[in-house]
DNA sequence: AGCTTTCATGAAAACGTTTACGTTGAGCGC
DNA sequence: GCGCTCAACGTAAACGTTTTCATGAAAGCT
């Protein structure tokens, strides 16, 4: 039925070593009889078996990618970093996604097992030091994105959420803004804990005076919505409202729109991720942007060192910086399109003997 | 240095061969071994070798999943329907996205050859009858998604774009608007050419005098406003204007808004696909939604039917139903919340010997 | 020319599993 | 108590590669 190195073999009128050499492109064969074997191959539309070859490499030319529940751009936007990345290294992408608690990513985790020569783990609540320290096949080179978790066993990777929130802070007291609050997001969410530190520190530096306000959300619309009507029933009502995501943006321009606030005559607004909807809602928002393709591609980048050189191991830190972008709701717009700011994108390696 | 089945033989004082029956629960093994030998693979941290067990089975449990390269709501949506529901069926998934033209897919499709059980390809531009004939490996199950090709070589699940587009313009025609402009997508994209399908039948049968009027966009949101311009340029300006995307819609109301025309106050509008930024515009924008998700998981159920029993093979069409969103911008809105029909969902199996 | 080196080539082992087949021993009917 | 059946178990072959090693021929050196 399916054709084997042997047919090949056979058809070349010559072992299956020299086969294997020829399409393997190892050397040690004349040119001559690799032709014969390349077109050999080529009529009998021979292609190895993968399962085959990987028994005895003990390679798949496969990497893992194992992520939480998402859905939208950033998760597709990850994995096409992700799988171009690994196509221009010759790997293959075996994704896992849509994991609910730890368990289930354990379980996936568990079924990838020496189907993949490497893996990619967003990080989600469940998934921790502990976690990976059950869970993780020892000597599996590992590249973890957006988690906090410094075990000596992955290589991590994450968004600079902290100077982001930093930069947008700065821009909008920049602008005049004294009075900023800020909507957080989740408490067990990284992100949202990096972003409301960079908020912080911002504030606690370039406005010195000032209490810093920071409510509460989870980075859906509706506690954006609520938040916003918190915000605006205080006394002194803040001049800008920072959300630590896009939705919970679009939440508080609803309220202020209801409140018949304009923003950002009334009151400044700021979001964070620069999800599509962001300039479409009116006004449109700025925002920090985060280049989630290009986080794929890193990611995949370390992971294809990690892979190449085991000796390397671990332990060393990435940052991916973000941009700013300003459009019209936080007053700062005035040409007609939006300006973009890099903040740093450093990419350090925090130890690596 | 990695856990063999040998090992697990050893300690379990047993052969592999029953180690192999025991895991796999064959039968032929007391309950006293089978236990002694789970607990021998525990205590070991077994975990089989997928490549050298599915060289022997010829199973990979793993499904391919084949894209262009796109971006946004559709690849995300689609793929976490195909995972979630590969995964009951406990199937991996090994995706290769990103595919600018037919040699890109074709060399995918290739590299795939031997790791995959079945494949689920979202066909494009390039993808087309004499590919599959040229590059799919024949015995290979295959679910194409979005196709016209009629080969017998593999099952087709289509969005019902034909009865979608219809059932939104019989809305907007019953709403009273009786000259309905269409602006089609791009000529190769086979979703365009459907739904341009479903727009002309509905007018020959529902307004029979009225001339139809389409013209030409290319799904990207400057082509709709383009073309918004072009019609707001005509002597009798169209009551209602239904884009054959959404993203087209999202540039025509750019158009009416510059023009100072009030949605849907002066002209109708309706998009097709709804996508995550149609609830967002001013105002929302009415438009057919296609469960995307459920595409995916449909798609997967097929596979793993055809996975089974190779002898149901093929040469049958699906159809997955869309549902229209009724918003404000076409006019009919009333309440507070968009209200959503169902237009037909059949799956129906066109030949199935 | 004779010796050594290089190099293409083939035979065979190895990778870790599943499974067909043979062997053993216990339980059963007579 | 003897043969028969049947289940549990072990042995070994098979899956399709890569790779080590041996072999022989050609080429290079003195």
């Amino acid at each position: 039925m399916t054709v084997t190195i042997k047919d090949v073999a056979r058809e070349a009128r010559v072992s299956v070593a020299s086969v294997s050499r020829a399409l393997n492109g190892a050397g040690g064969v004349t040119p001559v009889t690799e032709q014969r074997v390349r077109e050999a191959a080529a009529r009998l539309r021979y292609v190895p078996h993968g399962a085959a070859r990987s028994l005895i490499t003990r390679r798949t030319h496969t990497v893992g990618a194992l992520m939480p529940d998402l859905h939208g751009e950033f998760f597709s936007e990850l994995i096409r970093g992700i799988d171009l990345e690994a196509r221009s290294h010759g790997l293959h992408l075996l994704v896992s996604s849509s994991h609910d608690g730890a368990d289930d990513a354990a379980a996936a985790l568990r079924a990838m097992q020496g189907r993949v020569d490497g893996i990619v783990i967003l990080s989600s609540p469940g998934v921790d030091a502990a976690f990976l320290q059950a869970n993780l096949p020892e000597g599996l080179p590992t590249v973890l994105l957006n988690s906090d978790v410094k075990s000596g066993a992955a290589v991590v990777l994450n968004i600079d959420n902290f100077a982001g929130t930093y930069a947008m802070a700065r821009h909008l007291v920049g602008l005049g803004h004294r009075r900023v609050a800020f909507i957080g997001g989740p408490k067990d969410n990284f992100d949202a804990r990096q972003r409301e530190a960079g908020f912080r520190a911002a504030m606690a530096k370039l406005s010195p005076g000032e209490p810093v306000r920071v409510v509460a959300g989870d980075f859906g619309e509706s506690s954006g919505y609520l938040a916003a009507r918190e915000l605006l029933a205080l006394k002194t009502r803040p001049q800008a409202v920072f959300a630590a995501n896009d939705m919970m943006a679009v939440g508080c321009l609803q309220a202020f729109k209801e409140a018949g606030l304009d923003v950002p005559g009334d009151i400044a607004l700021a979001g964070f991720d620069d999800i599509p909807i962001a300039r479409y809602v009116t006004p449109p928002l700025s925002t920090v942007r985060v280049r989630i393709a290009e986080l794929g591609k890193n990611a995949m980048d370390l992971l294809a060192d990690l892979m190449d050189c085991p000796g390397l191991s671990a332990a060393s830190v990435h940052t991916l910086g973000c941009d700013i972008v300003v459009r019209e709701s936080c007053g700062a717009h005035r040409g007609g399109s939006a300006i973009t700011t890099t903040t740093t994108k450093k990419i350090h390696r925090a130890s690596n003997r």
